[in-house]
DNA sequence: TTCAACTTACG
DNA sequence: GTAAGTTGA
């Protein structure tokens, strides 16, 4: 009698440590292959779903690469093949006879569908299909408030999200090793990684933060919980300043798991020397609460992604101007810090997460644009481009979203005094100012002769803002 | 049912 | 100080 075989779907997990469900599979048989499924719908521009940007591709194939070394280093491989999940998955696991088909949940809505008809095809055809959550510390259904509701505010979810993260301790498991190989005769024929390595398009590989690949995932949590963490708040808040963890793409496709950066920030808390210290890791813990607040609020409200929560927005009279548009996507409004930021975003595929409300205050409530808009820009240029976080965070600064709350306008001038006062931001990414004095280059008063080729602001913050308040009033109920 | 709380930021 | 009214206990 030979040993059954198990097929191993790898989605938003693109690692062999801490993951779940590779350990559930490994725990049914040693023989497991895993496979991952380049969509066309989610690796190609599509029409119902947001756009996938080349830094992300990029990320996405070099992590795959790693991935399928680290399948070989264990015993087995992973097989890359391309075309429809919901054909492929099933012809994959008769061609290898695969008794059990395993893999970890996701909250986005259309692979959640596709999840759905996976399965049934699956155990149509007698196959056993165990699935679980990975890519959250809490499961979403295990988060309600007292009236069983799933949570619509960020701050009553936090403590009991805290409380059941501290009640759980969550520890990591290991990577599987010694696991069996198909027979040669078995593995299908076909390659598609290495062709796309090269046509991913994105021209940021060498200036991206985000490193792809499991290890350098682990070697950017270990050197960010052994300096910057300490002293994440408020470092975090300046552009400038090398202060976040940059471990938002490898946290999206998963080739690091949010256990092991809650491990990490746990190790981190053994060697703080100060209150200060302490206060900064737990702020970073937060922010691993908000990917799981906007994670779990797709998953209850998968509206969400068709548009506004709340319903009066849904009739803004937005100005939606194109040329406006096209200015604001390049970095060319006129507004320093605007400007700095886009070209940031453009130019690595990665874009502070400051400047990220910044820019997003600015497109909505000074360019009088649909958030939706920039919504797609930012997926179509994000290497850490995430449906529920970057939706949350646009229906946040849009206050088209769930938190209850003031309509938050941004003042670009005085975000930038606050936050890049010396204009060491704006003077790396808008390298044509770096003669103007600081004062102006904060407030985006630069006078023609110093401007020289520099665009003049599109529009200006006060007629605008109170044009949007004027507009708002329309909306209300 | 009442009432505190609300990623603050602006002026 | 004020925004702005909804959420959650």
């Amino acid at each position: 009698m030979t040993t059954p075989r198990v097929l191993f779907w790898h989605r938003r997990d693109l690692r062999l440590t801490d993951n779940l469900g590779l350990a559930a599979a490994a725990a049914i048989s040693p023989a497991v292959t895993g496979v991952y499924v380049l969509d066309p719908q989610v690796i190609s521009p599509s029409e119902h779903l947001l756009p996938m940007a080349p830094a992300r591709l990029w990320f996405l194939i070099e992590s795959l690469i790693e991935l399928q070394q680290r399948w070989r280093d264990a015993g087995s491989r992973l097989l890359v093949v391309e075309g429809d999940p919901v054909q492929l998955l099933p012809q994959l696991a008769e061609r290898i006879a695969a008794e059990a088909v395993v893999w970890n949940r996701d909250v986005e809505p259309y692979a959640r569908e596709r999840d759905r008809q996976v399965a049934q095809r699956l155990q149509a055809d007698g196959r056993k299909v165990v699935v679980d959550w990975d890519q959250l510390l809490i499961a979403p259904e295990l988060l309600k408030t007292g009236g069983g509701d799933p949570y619509r505010v960020y701050g009553p979810f936090l403590r009991n999200w805290r409380g059941q993260v501290q009640a759980k301790q969550p520890v990591t498991v290991p990577a599987p090793a010694g696991l069996v190989d198909l027979d040669p005769a078995a593995v299908p024929s076909g390659e598609p990684l290495m062709a796309r390595r090269d046509s991913h398009g994105f021209k940021g590989t060498e200036l991206c933060p985000c490193r792809p690949g499991e290890a350098a995932a682990m070697q950017q949590l270990t050197s960010f919980c052994d300096g910057a963490l300490f002293g994440y708040e408020p470092d975090r808040n300046f552009p400038g300043v090398v202060g976040t963890s940059y471990l938002s793409a490898a946290l999206s496709v998963g080739t690091l798991s949010p256990r092991q950066a809650w491990s990490a920030a746990q190790e981190a808390r053994e060697q703080a020397r100060s209150e200060e210290q302490l206060h900064a890791i737990a702020v970073w813990e937060q922010e691993l609460c908000w990917r799981e607040f906007y994670q779990q609020a797709l998953f209850h409200f998968p509206e969400l992604s068709d548009g506004p929560y709340r319903e009066q927005w849904r009739r803004f009279p937005w100005e939606n101007n194109e040329d406006w548009f096209d200015f604001w996507r390049e970095g060319q409004t006129g507004m320093p810090i605007i400007d700095a930021a886009m070209r940031q975003l453009n130019q690595t595929g990665w874009m502070h997460n400051r400047c990220r409300m910044i820019v997003a205050s600015y497109l909505v409530k000074d360019l009088i644009c649909d958030w939706r808009w920039g919504e797609r820009a930012f997926m179509e240029l994000e290497v850490d481009g995430d449906l529920a976080a970057n939706n949350g965070g646009w229906q946040w600064s849009a206050s088209s979203g769930m938190d209850p709350k003031p309509l938050r306008i941004f003042n670009p001038a005085t975000q930038a005094s606050k936050f890049d006062a010396a204009g060491d931001y704006i003077r790396q990414w808008v390298p044509e100012l770096r003669h103007v004095n600081t004062k102006d280059l904060l407030s985006g008063e630069i006078g023609a002769l110093e401007r020289r080729d520099y665009p003049e602001p599109l529009v200006n913050h006060k007629t605008q803002q109170a044009k949007f308040k004027a507009l708002y009033a329309t909306i209300r109920s």
